[in-house]
DNA sequence: TAACGTAATTGATATATATCAACATTATAA
DNA sequence: TTATAATGTTGATATATATCAATTACGTTA
């Protein structure tokens, strides 16, 4: 893999080594490394690796060995449940500053998420052998880590609710709105997501969601381009989704 | 199954109030109280309370505060999500010697299902204070509930997937093997579920799900009453099952 | 720039599933 | 027991969505 400037940096710097992938401020959507002591934080950094993935490459692949868990320090990922016969499902969208497991972690310890890198990402891999180190010694990092656990289990609660009770537009409006609020979190918000990984976000297939949108944009709730959306009745957008 | 005088034994003994919900060898799916010190488990169970439900009684009601949990000591109950419109959503059956917490412990301390029984059942109800406390406590315990949180979890995604990628006859098998190998495990097995709750716990009405049942009697796979189903040809079930 | 491959779009059609309505069966209570 | 409600079953139809095929736009490389 390619290792650009930031990949030196952090290989060689003591500071970066230990700290740049999960700094407390940053720690996105948990805080659960800014509770680590730098011990604690050397103990399951030290041997890290950090990595580069280019758009499209595979950061891990469901049915592998859950050897490491992944941190990703900057870009996006896409979180895919392969199902049979190629019906790819895209659950939710990793930005900067969040970690990833994969699914099975003190489980069975498999992956049962592909995810895949939408743009230059860097990332670093940790062993899960540090990771459970780390739970036997440090008990409010256990309890972090449930926590963080039980959060994407609701959100993953969310997504079944969503894509088994609601009719196609009510889950277009869900996902245009998912990408806006919780991804990009600007109004006329650019993308690097085809057609295909949108519909793949909503559970049906392209040409449904492009009709979808269309239809939207034919109602005046959105305006979009290629790769860009502008969400401007967001309260009628919200309905739609309610109603399913 | 244990019988009914339990439940006063329950209620006046020392020694099973905090034991007899939870002993280590009948743990169900978790061995998660069997790791506690008799101190330990008395601290959790000092003020729980035992509750016996009739059929069809809501013991946990979704959208309400999360201030117990519950664990179900003999009978059967469902786990349902209840979704906009009153489609309801059976995600799972929970058996005897289980624990549950309603989804959002720690999280958001509200609860994300509603449980009721099925059956006859006695279970108990305790506080989550407790559970904290202990959870702060103990390390052991906090990686062994991290361990439950993240099986429901990967559970979770099982439904998913079969619930989106399915069509209903593999959504139908799926059903009646679950209850077949993971709840009854007997091969002709009795059940107190009506259709609409069969129909609910594969995603689809009542009518679809008596058509699909009708197709795999008349295929030979099955044979079924009103309120018992017997498995001919497990093989031909799991092979509807996989290719959806 | 032209040429090619890929993604996006549109339309026509097929199919899975829900809905609605009628009826049958079983359970419940007077 | 009979009456009445609840649940189960079947059929006809409507609807949401997928599939297939054709075309267009776009981006990349020669």
């Amino acid at each position: 893999m390619s290792e650009p400037q930031d990949n030196a940096k952090c290989g060689s710097c003591t500071e970066c080594r230990y700290d740049c992938c999960f700094s407390n401020r940053h720690c996105g959507d948990s805080h659960i490394f800014g509770i680590l002591s730098a011990e604690e934080l050397h103990s399951l950094m030290d041997n890290k690796r950090q990595i580069h993935f280019r758009p499209g490459e595979t950061i891990m692949k469901q049915n592998t060995p859950l050897t490491h868990l992944v941190c990703i320090k900057n870009g996006l990922a896409k979180v895919v449940s392969e199902g049979p016969k190629g019906k790819n499902l895209i659950l939710q969208i990793i930005k900067s500053n969040s970690i990833f497991t994969g699914g099975g972690a003190i489980v069975d310890d498999f992956r049962h998420f592909t995810v895949a890198a939408i743009t230059d990402i860097d990332c670093c891999f940790i062993d899960t052998s540090r990771l459970y180190q780390l739970l036997t010694k440090n008990n409010t990092f256990s309890i972090e880590l449930l926590k963080h656990s039980n959060d994407q289990h609701m959100k993953m609660l969310g997504n079944l609710i969503n894509l088994t009770n609601k009719y196609m537009p009510g889950r277009v409006a869900d996902t245009i709105l998912y990408l806006k609020n919780s991804i990009f979190e600007t109004n006329p918000y650019n993308f690097v997501l085809s057609k295909q990984e949108l519909a793949d976000m909503s559970g049906m297939t392209k040409e449904s969601f492009i009709r979808s949108l269309k239809e939207f944009e034919d109602s005046g709730l959105i305006r979009h381009t290629r790769n860009s959306i502008e969400i401007l009745k967001e309260n009628d957008l919200l309905e739609i989704s309610r109603n399913g």
